[in-house]
RNA sequence: GCCGGAGUGGCGGAACAGGCAGACGCGCACGACUCAAAAUCGUGUACCUUCGGGUAUGUGGGUUCGAUUCCCACCUUCGGCACCA
């Protein structure tokens, strides 16, 4: 089968076809990858019988928690695991037909592979875009174990259940901030739905405003604080620092009460934190500062809403325009200072006025202005002071990249005590995995590569004295974010892809993958490609690594709910194969509904789609021998399907085109089944990409040559597809009264002439003076009688 | 709260670009074949009706000769984000 092996530099046209690849599981391809593969697939082959160079790769995602976990219970290694996973995957794939060129498989974990991950991030740190922090991570108190986020489900730990707290470890953070504006913006380059678009750029979440300075009273320091509404200055009443904000620490600890209150919010968990609440809690941290627009001094308290990773940690408070001020403030007792004058006569003692159509009282300067007029000119006030600036605040944090687990690609990094942290020499690389008996974490939290002495032991790549590794491990994310490259020179031990064959393949002309990952996934794949763009890795007329992004839909188990093991819900693609053949799962999971909806499972239609293809062999079989030529109406039907398919499947639209294929097989019947083995061969040519198997050996039995997937698309003869004649609807006064036989280009006198004679037409005519006679030619005709 | 989808028969879903709403499939009913069943094949299948028609695409308005399709408001629902200053 070489039709489906893709070419290097072959001067047809290119399709580069991606589907995300599979993390390979214990349990074998799910329905969901049958159903999202089988889509792509389709696509795939039908790109190929349309003379394209069609790249069409799978690999495995392979580095994971659910094989470590499974490695440690069982006492096995995760690669033999892996690999017995992947050998399942691979054969089950070749079993549902789907034309992947295995020639490309790449697999996350291969040292060959990962050797490139690492290297990318060898180059993010010379690059200065990693660097190593005092990070929270997720900590299950009962574990005694680092969880990643994956691994916390509504803040409690997935494995034993009980709540999950923070633990601050030093890890490595990856500036993806540095790109945010880069990511907004490079999605215009791009053709994803908007959908997609959306949700990365909600994601991000830019916002624009200032960044203030505060003097504290009594300390020689400036509190600097980020606001989107420096024209609410005026009505800055008090501050609020984060428990975490360095000031606390510094200046605070000695009040009353401060200690407890940043102890009590460190314990607290996720779930806990995250809880949107109004009941505020908080303390004074016995520190004053001065409103610079006022004068006033105003109080610093710490409250746990105000959030370390964003802004500056700090804030100043409006509580007259905004409800989380106004919530806090009432609490505690603090000013409200109305800074607008509502036309409504708001009640500022009910709550805060956040609405922008008010005008600025109580404010100076910039009394009278509107909120719109206010913004800069207040920007502008502070800027003539030296007061502040304006800047722009994420809520992308950047990312933590570490992970204190096994089986994932070693960071490539060594800590020397002279030279502090330095990379991994590219001829060192990869640094590979140590084969280990145990996988267990550790109880402090680090990863189990740090038991491991004798690996963990080395020495410095900068001036050779003892040095010792890094122990962490790369997250999921990491080998996924390039793999799209790799399937271009799958086999490359120069660079993580050649360049002129990147310059061939790139970008990836449509990326199927699910909405899940429309921001993590995405997003970090994108920064990562924009990354090795800025540093020449990749082709510089390319700027983005995805043209256009489709989501797959969901399949939903018979009793419409997601399906799961506790359910019991879950059909397991091997056994519906085994019952109804390849061919007819392929139809089913396809006809079922659109490629991007969520849809139930039902046994009861996939015997339809059976029916459907066992009626059609018998149709071939019947017809295998024929002579005689096709009747013209059956050949018109032939041409419409191709027709049609060939637009559904260009569109994603595999529903309509079953239910095409299927309505032209009754048409074929209802005509009486005479039908030229030439001719039926356009319809088995039609139904290829959907039903592989069955198309293959119908082609056979109709004297086709060859295999039918190498074959050409069928040309559509179009005199055949544009009916000479047309069934049009007779309105009158917009209501259906009959409907009218015409040649396709019959005028309008015509028309209404036929109109006329039909009963309840003339008869609806005559209640009244016909006004006005609507003609739309081939389309319809409405008189307006009155 | 903010952002983005989606609401059509008993069910899954069709309807190019404003022009016959319900393609195709499931289910159901009846019929043929059969001793019988399965399989297969055929016919019918939105609702109401005084059999003239009338009413129907979440609800209420609007634009239009004509609206599932376009506009406004609302309801429901799904997904993403959310104490983000």
């Amino acid at each position: 089968m070489t039709h489906r092996h893709a070419i290097d530099f072959d001067n047809r046209e290119k399709k580069y076809v991606l589907v995300e690849f599979p993390y390979p599981s214990g349990s074998g391809l799910h329905i969901g990858h049958a159903f999202t593969f089988t889509g792509a697939d389709v696509f795939a082959r039908f790109e190929r019988m349309q003379g394209k160079n069609v790249l069409f790769p799978i690999g495995w995602d392979a580095f994971g928690l659910p094989t470590e976990n499974y490695a440690i219970k069982t006492g096995r290694k995760p690669q033999a695991v892996t690999a017995e996973n992947t050998a399942t995957f691979r054969s089950q794939m070749e079993e549902l037909g789907l034309s992947f060129d295995y020639e490309r498989v790449v697999d996350t974990t291969d040292p060959t592979y990962y050797k490139w991950t690492q290297w990318i991030f060898t180059q993010l740190y010379e690059k200065g875009l990693a660097y190593k922090q005092e990070m929270p991570i997720n900590w299950c108190p009962s574990c005694k174990v680092g969880l990643a986020n994956e691994e916390v489900v509504n803040g409690n730990c997935e494995r034993c259940g009980s709540p999950t707290t923070h633990r601050r470890i030093s890890q490595w953070v990856v500036r993806i901030t540095e790109y945010a504006d880069k990511l907004i913006d490079g999605l215009e380059k791009t053709n994803f739905i908007d959908k997609v678009k959306a949700s990365q750029i909600n994601w991000i979440g830019r916002s624009e405003g200032a960044r203030v300075q505060f003097q504290l009273v009594g300390v020689d320091e400036q509190l600097e604080v980020f606001t989107t509404r420096p024209d609410t200055l005026w009505g800055c009443t008090f501050m609020v620092l984060a428990p975490e904000h360095p000031f606390v620490e510094k200046y605070c600890l000695d009040q009353p009460g401060v200690h407890e209150y940043v102890e009590t919010s460190r314990g607290k968990s996720d779930l806990e934190r995250q809880e949107v609440t109004h009941d505020k809690t908080g303390v004074f941290s016995g520190l004053m500062a001065i409103n610079p627009a006022t004068g006033k001094e105003v109080p610093v308290w710490i409250s746990d809403f105000v959030l370390l990773s964003y802004g500056t940690g700090a804030i100043m408070s409006v509580p007259s325009g905004d409800q989380r001020d106004w919530d806090f403030a009432t609490k505690f007792g603090l000013e409200i200072l109305p800074i607008v004058q509502p036309d409504n006569g708001w009640d500022f003692s009910q709550g805060a006025y956040a609405e922008k159509d008010a005008v600025m009282v109580n404010s100076g300067p910039i009394n009278g202005l509107t909120v719109a007029e206010a913004i800069p000119a207040a920007l502008q006030w502070l800027k003539e002071r030296n007061l502040g600036e304006a800047t722009v605040s994420y809520h992308l944090r950047d990312w933590i990249f570490s992970r204190q687990h096994y089986w994932g690609e070693p960071i490539p990094m060594v800590k020397c005590e002279e030279c502090g942290w330095v990379p991994v020499n590219f001829e060192d690389l990869p640094v590979v995995l140590p084969e280990v008996e145990k996988y267990e974490p550790t109880d402090t939290g680090e990863s189990p590569l740090a038991n491991i002495s004798e690996w963990v032991n080395t020495t410095c790549p900068q001036c050779g004295k003892p040095a010792k590794r890094e122990t962490d491990t790369m997250p999921n994310w990491a080998g996924s974010d390039w793999y799209f490259l790799r399937f271009v020179d799958p086999h490359n031990d120069q660079s993580l892809a050649d360049m002129d064959k990147l310059r061939y393949w790139m970008p990836v002309d449509l990326y199927i993958g699910g909405d899940e990952h429309n921001t993590l996934h995405l997003l970090y794949s994108r920064f990562i490609y924009q990354f090795l763009h800025d540093i020449g890795a990749v082709p510089a007329e390319i700027p983005e690594p995805y043209y256009r992004r489709m989501s797959h839909g969901v399949i939903l188990g018979p009793d419409n709910q997601r399906m799961s093991k506790s359910r019991g819900n879950v059909i397991i693609p091997e056994d519906i194969i085994n019952q109804y053949s390849v061919d007819a799962a392929r139809c089913y999971m396809m006809f079922i509904g659109p490629f991007d909806a969520t849809m139930a499972w039902n046994e009861r239609a996939l015997q339809g789609t059976k029916r459907f293809l066992d009626r059609f062999e018998r149709l071939v079989d019947m017809q295998a021998n024929t002579k005689a030529e096709t009747p013209q109406a059956i050949k018109a039907l032939i041409h419409k399907a191709v027709a049609k398919c060939q637009h559904d499947f260009t569109n994603f639209k595999f529903n309509t085109a079953v239910a095409k294929l299927m309505e032209t097989l009754n048409g074929i019947y209802e005509h009486g089944g005479a039908v030229n083995p030439r001719d039926l061969r356009m319809l088995v040519q039609a139904i290829a990409p959907l039903a592989p198997f069955f198309a293959e050996a119908a082609w056979t039995k109709l004297g086709g040559k060859g295999s039918v997937h190498a074959s050409d698309w069928p040309a559509v003869d179009p005199a055949l597809i544009k009916d000479d004649t047309v069934e049009i609807p007779v309105q009158v006064n917009g209501k259906l009264r009959g409907t009218v036989t015409v040649a396709r280009d019959a005028d309008q006198a015509t028309v209404e002439a036929a109109a006329r004679e039909i009963e309840s037409v003339a008869k609806h005519l005559n209640e009244g003076e016909i006004r006005k006679v609507i003609f739309i030619p081939a389309k319809t005709i409405n008189f307006v009688v009155k």
